[in-house]
DNA sequence: GTCTATATCGAGATAGAC
DNA sequence: GTCTATCTCGATATAGAC
């Protein structure tokens, strides 16, 4: 029988998360109450702090747990290889990982400011771990001499500005399909970073 | 003598622009108020009232002035020539131009879901405009085959998401100078779209 | 673990005196 | 044109019953 009370920790945890996801990568942290994340669970706003201490720790994890995730995916499936395979195996997991999971990319991207300073330096932290993996594919690939880049950060930097941009137009269903987009973004980084 | 009291007109319109760009650039739209503002500025916040209609209207103001600021200047200063040379007269503007108000550019890429579904539309309208210009350049290089990109709408996305990259992470005094980055962009952005 | 009720605070916007 | 005072609303977070 329907309850409207009761013991759901199990699965109030998560939908919490998935909740706040979507509605900060809507409306933005600052414009979303926790009375609206309690109204897209179905429980009271008072609920809430039985997992959570407050509103900066659930977008601090939601943060985290995007990065980590994206560190441990790209730790599992990094391909070995000289330099420009490497980098194409770089590009078509950027685009595939971030295309896949647009509202948490949103909010690891927008919400930085919204952190407390020490939130801040640990999600960055994260990131430039991320960045360091781009990082030394192109300095192997310079110090090989198949990749001729002015200046390696730049290029690190420049690549992935490049690869984010696709979260901001492409929708499944469009003019192009994932396939293609890889291809064509593949061509762009594999042209710009040439010897 | 100095006085807490009286008309202000001339100076308190431009003074609430400013307060309110750094403000909102600084701690998102949402997050700040409008006693905050007003505190900026040396007024009360009921003060405000007397210049804008409501805090919408001034995000709208703030982004709408941006956007055309930057296709008046863009149109004054576009140069001619061959596709290559507006190109890289394209790269150069844009880095410098954005470089120049961090402010207004983090605003009008961050604060467009807090407009409301007419005035985004109008924003939107301006940035396609923008887009138009870079578009027909890659467009007309393709033409006389001293480009050659895959797909030129999503060459000009990919060049332009590059580019805004710059200003998240450039500080005027830091390891390169503003000249040195436009030849850093040009080179990666030269060599992309090259034949 | 969730509920209802509430404490405390600050938001956007307006009214009317000066 | 700016002030003070205030209306109305909703925010985060907590307390205690069930």
């Amino acid at each position: 029988m329907a309850r409207t009370q009761g013991s759901h920790s199990d699965i109030t945890g998560p939908r919490i998360q998935t909740a706040a996801l979507k509605l900060f990568a809507q409306h933005g942290y600052a414009a979303v109450s926790m009375r609206q994340i309690a109204a897209q669970v179905g429980v009271q706003a008072g609920a809430l702090y039985n997992y959570i201490p407050d509103k900066q720790t659930l977008l601090f994890r939601l943060m985290q747990d995007h990065m980590e995730t994206l560190l441990d995916t790209r730790r599992r499936q990094a391909g070995q290889g000289d330099p420009e395979a490497r980098l194409r195996d770089f590009v078509r997991f950027h685009i595939r990982f971030h295309l896949e999971r647009p509202d948490a990319v949103f909010i690891a991207y927008m919400e930085l400011r919204n952190l407390t300073p020490e939130n801040f330096a640990r999600i960055e932290e994260l990131r430039g771990n991320y960045e360091r993996d781009l990082e030394n594919i192109l300095r192997d690939g310079s110090a090989a001499e198949v990749f001729s880049v002015p200046d390696t950060k730049l290029a690190t930097l420049g690549v992935i500005a490049m690869l984010n941009g696709v979260n901001t137009w492409y929708r499944s269903g469009g003019r192009l399909s994932l396939d293609e987009v890889e291809a064509v973004y593949w061509s762009m980084v594999r042209k710009a970073v040439a010897a």
